[in-house]
RNA sequence: GCCCCAGUGGCGAAAUGGUAGACGCGGCAGACUCAAAAUCUGCUUUCUGCAAGGAAGUGCUGGUUCGAGUCCGGCCUGGGGCACCA
């Protein structure tokens, strides 16, 4: 019996795919769309184990599409522009383009031997000119919209990466690539108004069905909506110059505003700014409340501080009532209106700050259950269900009442109104950095900022950049800067800022539908694929990527682009590839590929192969290089080819879960390839004059029972089953063996659906099979296997009886038979009866084709 | 602190409220072999028993149900998200 040798095999049929074209999709095909999309690799140079996995999931689905008689379009494209490129470029002098496509060109080597089923025709790098000139379109196009604006704002700073970070891409107070401490400082910026969409993103998550609800959330809580109340307080004497309309603050908590006893204003608030020029004492204070770190830590532990203005600011509902007015360090800046009023009471913070400084604490919320009205507040704030005390109109309400009390009341007295704040800030989408997309702004002294007209795009970066010194080469380049002023012709700059690179990956799933087009977007080609039917990847981008997809998408159609506001109609977050970790006593880390195995009476150790050196066994753990728990994908295609490598990765856990890398997991997929291969030995066959015999029949039905099992796997994402499905319909087969004459034919038929079956997880194997079992065509034309439903169940049922819920029994029964007969049959059943005996029944509970159970007593 | 998810054999895991542990890994035993590798066959939750069988068992603890890994309440542990957000 030949062995299967899939390093000769694999490489055949990638070929023979590419050979016949049969990935290409064309955007007249008549048969129903199916857009199948996995999230597009970062260049780096090089895929790993979690790419792997990522794609071979995108591929199942796809293969399993065109099978059902899909047009798949099933596109693969490189965000390409980013920080690494820079880096290579200021420690190894390379050019970033040059390092970039290079890293596409051997990335792309890699990822076509995983012989996915990608229409490499629509391929495209964001940082090709033809894509980000598009870009440059689109971003003038909602400038025009009015979605774009510049603004002096405090940003987030990234001191290594030297540029700004959005708020979505700052980790615990670190910057999300580089992990270095965030500073705040001022600039002059372009934004995004996603604010604008806050609302509609919000609801829009209702449609989203089949996204994971975890991701919902988290995109909820990242928007953050919150209802109020917004109003002002007067100053009680003369108000300083410019807050001749008092102090405006926000609070979700009108119904406390009895028991407000200050108002409370951030250290960076205009007001304390302007006191601060005539006041030494805030110059300090302020200065002191910025020197306070950002980090997890600091904040945790960092103390109320605050300041008193010597303001007084009256209550609105009590006139004579006066507040004072303080400056404090946890009030942010960014968060309404960066002022509050103070409920101690009700209020963990503002209580924290009212007992350091001595200031009053009156209870107004009554907790339901029996509190007297001497009800007083000790070290911990009551935010608890209650009725309002202590508060004149609003006495005896509950808290919705009050709160709805409370907006009438300041409304009707014109002070403010009902408000709602978002957590969400706009998009700061300025980055000082060169391998990114230009803004296609220029600046003239005369016309101020102007837009780069649309027949001059792409306004392409400039190759001859040097990386000598650290900061923006756009900025220091001789020539590129300097342009005409497209309005008055004068003399004036362009825009040296780059787009986030997460503006790039906004879009893309649509510029796919066709990447050649004139247009960002070629609309009836959009109308034709989107939304995405399945978008496949990681979880990490919960509120990145997936909420500013979603945000583009929406103003897209609003300039009517495109027709869908919601991009991705389904979205599957995957798990991880994790391996354990080995190291040296020394702490140093080990790669497994320098590392022997042993075992001893049940434990596992690990040595060095070179030296013998003992090695500490660490945890399981994301494959990174700097834990060196890293086993390179290539080497496992060479070992043991890249079926089993896809198979592994599939079968282990479900996908939405981390999948621990073993060595004896794949070796085991690869033992699967081999058995299937040997089911397929054409050597073997059975007599031609053999006769049918009945137990055809059994196979039969083993046969459509997988059909379903694996058609309903893939479906719902439960890839690990389905192939559990596929080993297990294997050990069946073994027990009708090829020169068996009595089962030739259904024996024929289970081979034939088995090679269908494990074409999307194991393509080159089911081509090869294929070929051997006479099959016509390639596999990837073949239509997926139908099952009869008839044949989908067995010809015998065996029923568990239970006595009181306990098993004590089990009968055969065929499988329409009628209750009557069942429980006639189990009441009979010997092992059963023993257990009735000398008792009552009370009940007979048949679930058909399930269970029976008798309840006695 | 708030929100969410998950706890099942030695390990990864499977089970529309209906036989818990499918399938794989590892382990043990056997076949083949001079031997090893590869391959094949069988066993492999725990306790008890010669066996047939019996008992216990899905983090802990109550409950609903004829029947709970699955549903509900409380707790413990682990993971994730957010966090001085008014």
């Amino acid at each position: 019996m030949a062995r299967y040798n899939p390093k000769d095999v694999e490489p055949k049929w990638r070929a023979a795919w590419a050979d016949a074209d049969v990935f290409r999709v064309s955007n007249d095909d008549p048969r129903p769309k199916y857009y199948i999309l996995e999230m597009f690799p970062y260049p780096s140079g090089a895929i790993h184990m979690g790419h792997v996995r990522n794609y071979a999931m995108g591929d199942i689905v796809a293969r399993y599409r065109r099978a059902r008689g899909h047009a798949v379009l099933h596109p693969m494209g490189w965000d390409a522009f980013g920080m690494p490129a820079e880096n290579a470029a200021l420690e190894r002098g390379v050019n970033p383009k040059t390092w970039t496509y290079a890293n596409i060109a051997s990335m792309r080597e890699q990822l076509k031997l995983l012989g996915l089923s990608i229409d490499w025709s629509r391929e495209f790098a964001t940082c090709d000119p033809e894509y980000y000139g598009q870009q440059q379109k689109l971003f003038l196009r909602l400038l025009k919209r009015g979605l774009v604006y510049r603004k002096e704002a405090t940003v987030n700073w990234d001191p290594v990466d030297m540029t700004v970070l959005a708020n979505e891409q700052v980790e615990n107070g670190r910057g999300w690539r580089s992990g270095a401490l965030v500073e705040k400082k001022k600039l002059t910026q372009w934004f995004l108004r996603i604010t604008d969409y806050a609302d509609d993103l919000i609801e829009g998550l209702a449609t989203l069905d089949r996204w994971p609800d975890k991701v919902r959330l988290m995109q909820e809580n990242w928007i953050g909506r919150s209802t109020g109340l917004q109003f002002s307080f007067d100053f009680a004497g003369v108000a300083p110059a410019g807050f001749e309309s008092g102090i405006e603050v926000y609070t979700t908590r009108p119904d406390t505003l009895f028991g407000a006893s200050f108002v409370g204003i951030a250290p960076d608030h205009p007001l304390a700014e302007q006191l601060a020029a005539n006041d030494p004492k805030i110059v300090e204070f302020v200065a002191d409340c910025r020197r306070g770190g950002t980090s997890e830590a600091e904040i945790e532990g960092a103390e109320k501080l605050g300041l008193d203005t010597g303001l007084r600011v009256t209550h609105p509902f009590t006139p004579g009532q006066t507040l004072p007015v303080w400056i404090a360090n946890f009030i942010l800046m960014e968060y309404g209106t960066g002022a509050i009023f103070g409920c101690p009471a009700h209020d963990q913070r503002d209580l924290d700050f009212a007992r350091k400084y001595g200031l009053p604490v009156t209870p107004v919320v009554l907790p339901a259950d029996g509190h007297p009205a001497t009800f007083m507040v000790g070290s911990e704030a009551y935010t608890g269900p209650g009725r309002i005390f202590n508060s004149g109109f609003m006495d005896g309400m509950t808290i919705e009442q009050a709160k709805a009390a409370a907006v009438t009341r300041i409304e009707e007295a014109g002070k403010g109104k009902g408000a709602v704040v978002y957590r969400l800030r706009d998009w700061g989408i300025s980055r000082q950095r060169y391998w990114g997309c230009p803004i296609p702004i220029i600046h003239c002294k005369t016309c101020g900022t102007v837009p780069a007209p649309e027949d001059q795009l792409p306004i392409a970066l400039p190759d001859d950049v040097s990386f000598d010194r650290p900061g923006n080469p756009l900025l220091r380049h001789p020539t590129w800067r300097f342009v005409a002023c497209p309005t008055c012709g004068g003399a004036a700059e362009r825009e040296t800022d780059t787009l986030d690179t997460f503006v790039d990956s906004s879009w893309y799933f649509a510029r796919f539908a066709n990447p050649q087009a004139a247009e960002p977007v070629d609309r009836a080609a959009v109308d034709r694929w989107l939304p995405v039917d399945q978008y496949i990847g990681g979880v990490e981008h919960a509120v990145l990527h997936l909420l500013y997809a979603r945000f583009i998408t929406r103003a897209l159609k609003d300039e009517g682009m495109v027709s869908v506001a919601e991009p991705f109609a389904g979205l599957f977050t995957q798990g991880m590839v994790t391996h354990e970790t080995y190291a040296r006593q020394s702490g140093e880390w080990v790669e497994p590929s320098f590392i022997a195995f042993e075992t001893e009476g049940g434990i596992r150790r690990a040595r060095l192969t070179e030296t013998g050196e003992a090695l500490v066994i660490g945890d399981i753990e994301k494959m990174s290089k700097s834990k060196k728990n890293v086993v390179a994908p290539e080497d496992i295609f060479e070992q043991y080819g890249v079926d089993a490598a896809r198979l592994f990765v599939m079968s282990d856990s479900p996908p939405e879960r981390d999948v621990q890398w073993t060595t004896g997991g794949v070796e085991g997929a690869g033992r699967f390839v081999q058995r299937v291969w040997n089911e397929f030995d054409t050597e073997i066959q059975a007599p031609a004059d053999a006769v049918q015999d009945p137990r055809g029949d059994e196979l039969r039905r083993a046969t459509h029972k997988t059909i379903k099992a694996v058609t309903d796997s893939i479906e719902q994402f439960r890839f690990n089953s389905g192939i559990a499905r596929l080993y297990e319909f294997l050990n069946v087969l073994k027990g009708f063996p090829a020169n068996d004459g009595g089962v030739a034919v259904a024996r024929g038929e289970a081979l034939s659906a088995l090679a269908r079956l494990i074409s999307p997880f194991t393509p080159h194997l089911a081509e090869e099979c294929w070929v051997r079992m006479g099959g016509k065509g390639m596999i990837v034309d073949a239509p997926w296997p139908p099952f009869d439903p008839a044949l989908a169940t067995d010809s015998e049922l065996v029923l568990p009886v239970q006595v009181n819920g306990r098993r004590r029994g089990e009968i055969r029964v065929a499988p329409g038979a009628d209750e009557a007969e069942v429980r006639e049959k189990a009441l009979a059943d010997a092992d059963v009866s023993v257990h009735l005996e000398g008792l009552t029944v009370r009940k007979v509970i048949v679930v058909p084709g399930r269970i029976v159970n008798i309840v006695v007593g």
